[in-house]
DNA sequence: AAGACGGGGTT
DNA sequence: AACCCAGTCTT
């Protein structure tokens, strides 16, 4: 990995904020990013929210990047820049949680913190023939018990790396390499053909389908933006007026909803042309969005609050989901005319 | 204790 | 389509 070794606190820290559920080859463009344009925590401090967010766009779990930017400017002010040095101050840290306040304080400090994460359950579990469910409370102690009894005390970080690295290049959850492991002489999964079934995992997450009806209203003077506040996903990014439905729509019904009649008092002679339906996959939820485009000779009276007016060749400087960013890449192939 | 929160790669 | 990823926060 490109940071490891890396003692810088700061950067360590950047780096596993990132890579929280994000896999090394997805985050590391990210981090490179992040470190060049904010060398320093002051620097990540001073910048607007808005510019952390669009350096974020496409990795996901943003509520991580809004962390990142309110830690940091804790830490700017309250520690004057320095990062907090024990595992309590870290841990306490607003998007730091266990693994993370462990990987800093064994990679930056060389505290005695044994790290836990998604390839350490797999490792131990396979190990030691655990099937205690990792997502319960129990498993969770049970992990955290073995892995702490089992870290290097002399070597926290170098313990923990290579614990990390091992289930993730070689005891990975799909044919792992069994046939050339050091482990296998005390492997319990190995012994007993389990390394299929382990580690256990006992909740399954349900997905629910969302129909997102976007307007894409376009005036002489530019267009409509939302910023997304409100307790859902992509809470601090920025997309166009959306109405919500139960299903995909007809142009016939999309003209009576209340945000068409709202910002195209003009009715459907506005409608220029509608997109194929777009889709993309959550943790929680299948998102369905239809794109409306709609073309005005004047910008409507819309609501100052809820909505603001940008000019085309400005929309690239918002933080868009992927799957506004997907509709704006080849909209140009899918715009059918009405 | 359970659910919510993204996006992408692998199988 | 299901699973998983250098997890954390809210309810």
């Amino acid at each position: 990995m490109p940071w490891k070794g890396e003692k810088n606190p700061y950067l360590v820290w950047l780096s596993e904020i990132i890579l929280q559920q994000t896999r090394v080859e997805q985050g590391w463009p990210y981090f490179e990013r992040f470190r060049e344009k904010y060398p320093k925590v002051e620097d990540l401090a001073d910048a607007p929210e808005d510019e952390v967010m669009k350096l974020w766009e496409g990795l996901g779990y943003y509520s991580r990047a809004r962390n990142l930017h309110f830690t940091a400017k804790y830490i700017a002010k309250e520690f004057k820049g320095v990062f907090p040095k024990t595992y309590e101050e870290i841990l306490s840290l607003k998007g730091v949680g266990p693994y993370t306040a462990s990987a800093i304080a064994s990679f930056a400090y060389g505290l005695p913190h044994a790290v836990v994460d998604g390839n350490v359950y797999r490792v131990l579990s396979r190990c030691f023939g655990i099937d205690t469910p990792i997502d319960s409370t129990k498993g969770k102690k049970e992990f955290n018990q073995l892995a702490d009894e089992l870290l290097n005390r002399k070597k926290p970080g170098e313990y923990n790396q290579a614990i990390i690295d091992f289930g993730a290049t070689h005891c990975m959850p799909k044919n792992p390499m069994c046939g050339d492991c050091e482990l296998q002489a005390i492997c319990v999964a190995f012994k007993e053909g389990k390394q299929g079934v382990l580690p256990v995992k006992e909740k399954k997450i349900k997905k629910r389908t969302r129909y997102f009806q976007y307007l894409i209203v376009e005036s002489p003077d530019g267009l409509l933006l939302h910023k997304r506040v409100e307790k859902d996903i992509w809470q601090n990014l920025y997309e166009f007026p959306v109405q919500e439905t139960e299903k995909i729509l007809e142009t016939s019904e999309l003209i009576e909803e209340d945000l068409f009649l709202a910002l195209a008092p003009g009715g459907k002679e506005l409608l220029q042309a509608v997109s194929r339906p777009f889709q993309q996959m959550l943790s929680h939820q299948k998102i369905i969005a239809v794109f409306w485009e709609i073309s005005l000779s004047k910008t409507p009276d819309y609501d100052k609050e809820k909505y603001l007016l940008v000019e085309r060749e400005n929309l690239s400087k918002f933080a868009f989901p992927k799957i506004i960013d997907r509709y704006l890449q080849d909209k140009s192939l899918y715009l059918k005319m009405i």
